[in-house]
DNA sequence: GTTATAATTGGAATAATTCTTGATTGAGAC
DNA sequence: GTCTCAATCAAGAATTATTCCAATTATAAC
């Protein structure tokens, strides 16, 4: 090889380390797939595609690359009633809709402003470390 | 036992009938059963109480009448990540709130007057028929 | 390059839930 | 009361998403 080309990015720039994880090439597949796909797909639907770029990828290293990326703060993991659960990138606060006819899950993201302790009655003293709202529904 | 005092209801009151179901004896108990332990018991909680009552019944009539209750709306089936589903016989709208460090898990009421739409960005045209809020910590 | 540590792989194991099949029950017709 | 039919139940097998495990491989530190 004669060119380095150092000083030009990558595609899709992934860094080295991400909050103390090592981004193994396998990671690194694994969020380009959660970034290209904003389709909350399940583990399965990342195992597949992913394999066209590490053929020789286990499902259980993209199970481990997963809870990797989640436990980091990286992804977010998205689980509707007993189905497997879903991945998405969207680190924003956000809730889920779900399509029933389609079944497509839409983002919901907050009205600016909003708290939570304005709509429940929270038991007090609670703390708050985590809010996961889903819809289902349909389009009129 | 001398008099029946039959205008006196039993301890626990279950119509013979909801809404098309029939309330066989296992359903009843079942029914009863979750009424009684309000700690949002899981399939398993239940099927080891009521067989206090119905040495017999099986796992799998307990999952069944479950699913014939939530179907027809009597009780609610809440999912925690994923754990195994639990029941709930409150059925005013309201969320849950799981304290990390005791596993405990509570019902969390709206404030009067709150609207969904107040506080989230629907995607235009979307009609909810179920919402599902599920908060995680623990209590200061 | 060696060594130590962490990650990956493939397959086996697990656990919650659903399915299947045959037996039982209960409601209504007679 | 008895008969009939559909609904329900019981027991265990099957399914499915996910986790675990042991062996190999890659990475980073020295």
């Amino acid at each position: 090889m004669v060119s380095k080309t150092p000083d030009q990015p990558a595609e899709t720039e992934i860094p080295e380390e991400i909050s103390g994880l090592r981004m193994t090439r396998q990671r690194q597949e694994v969020y380009r797939t959660l970034m290209q796909e904003r389709n909350h797909p399940t583990a399965n639907d990342v195992f597949m595609r992913v394999k066209d770029r590490l053929p020789n990828i286990s499902l259980a290293t993209v199970y481990n690359c997963l809870e990797a990326l989640v436990q980091h703060g990286i992804i977010r993991q998205v689980n509707f009633d007993r189905e497997s659960s879903r991945y998405c990138p969207n680190l924003s606060e956000h809730g889920h809709f779900h399509d029933e006819v389609t079944g497509v899950i839409h983002d919901v993201d907050f009205k600016p402003g909003v708290n939570l302790a304005d709509i429940l009655k929270l038991p007090p003293g609670a703390v708050i470390d985590d809010v996961e709202i889903t819809l289902r529904g349909k389009f009129a």
